[in-house]
DNA sequence: CTGAATCCCACATGATACTG
DNA sequence: CAGTATCATGTGGGATTCAG
């Protein structure tokens, strides 16, 4: 048939997609580090004070973060070489986890987007009051 | 019987999710705006020449972004008083974003993560790398 | 204590087509 | 040009259970 199937043109999308990753590979990261998660993560480890923080330490200081996400996101900040992970083979075990120097660089970064976030949120949410009821007048 | 059934549960626990987001606002804040799409378009208002774009401009100037994408995330930025949309009556439309002064504070922010990403992805990738050769050796 | 593995689904996002 | 509407899909992420 002259047109291409739905399942092809989804191949060749795909394709198109690899290759503009590729191509654009900072996009990639740029998704993974605006990541909720990350940048709670790298909060807390930044203003920890012994500079690390073990596993439930983090589940405790972030709020409403799963064991799953939690173990997720470090495991992938492990591998980008964002934080090392410690592990004491003590009974129980403990798993302590810290910035490298590149994540510490990044922690500053998120940190002060989370400051942002917190110094600004009742500003944003006045405006958000406003531009709704606007809305709703209108 | 006895156990809730699953639409139940989900109830509560939604009921529960929102009861958290009530005490932690914030934390709502924080993952709007660590968003890919929010990076993209508060750097590329905050690098634009005369302060504002217009929309089909962003949409070149941001790879990859729909649509569907680009207005809701303009529209979610206009309501939170990050940026403002400025409509020009002429044949065709013409429509501006710029940042308020608040986005802009924002945007410096967000564009020193965006350039973080670009500084450092090779040594990200480096990691990576090593990481996996180690996980695949092992 | 620190995870790994599984199931499951709501929602975010993308593609497409249409409109003022 | 600057959207809106609709549909299809992938996946983020929670709950649960098992393991070292």
């Amino acid at each position: 048939m002259a047109t291409r199937t739905a399942a092809a043109l989804r191949e060749e999308a795909r394709a198109a997609y690899d290759a503009f990753v590729k191509e654009c590979p900072t996009s990639q990261l740029l998704a993974r580090i605006s990541d909720k998660w990350v940048g709670l993560v790298l909060s807390a480890l930044g203003e920890a004070e012994q500079g690390s923080m073990r596993y439930s330490e983090l589940g405790r200081k972030i709020p409403g973060v799963s064991q799953k996400m939690l173990t997720q996101t470090l495991r992938s900040l492990e591998r980008d070489g964002i934080v090392t992970r410690t592990v004491t083979a003590t009974v129980p075990v403990r798993v302590d986890y810290r910035l490298t120097e590149l994540g510490g660089s990044l922690g500053c970064l998120l940190s002060s987007v989370k400051q942002w976030a917190e110094n600004h949120f009742d500003e944003v949410s006045a405006h958000r009051d406003a531009y709704d009821e606007a809305a709703a007048t209108a």
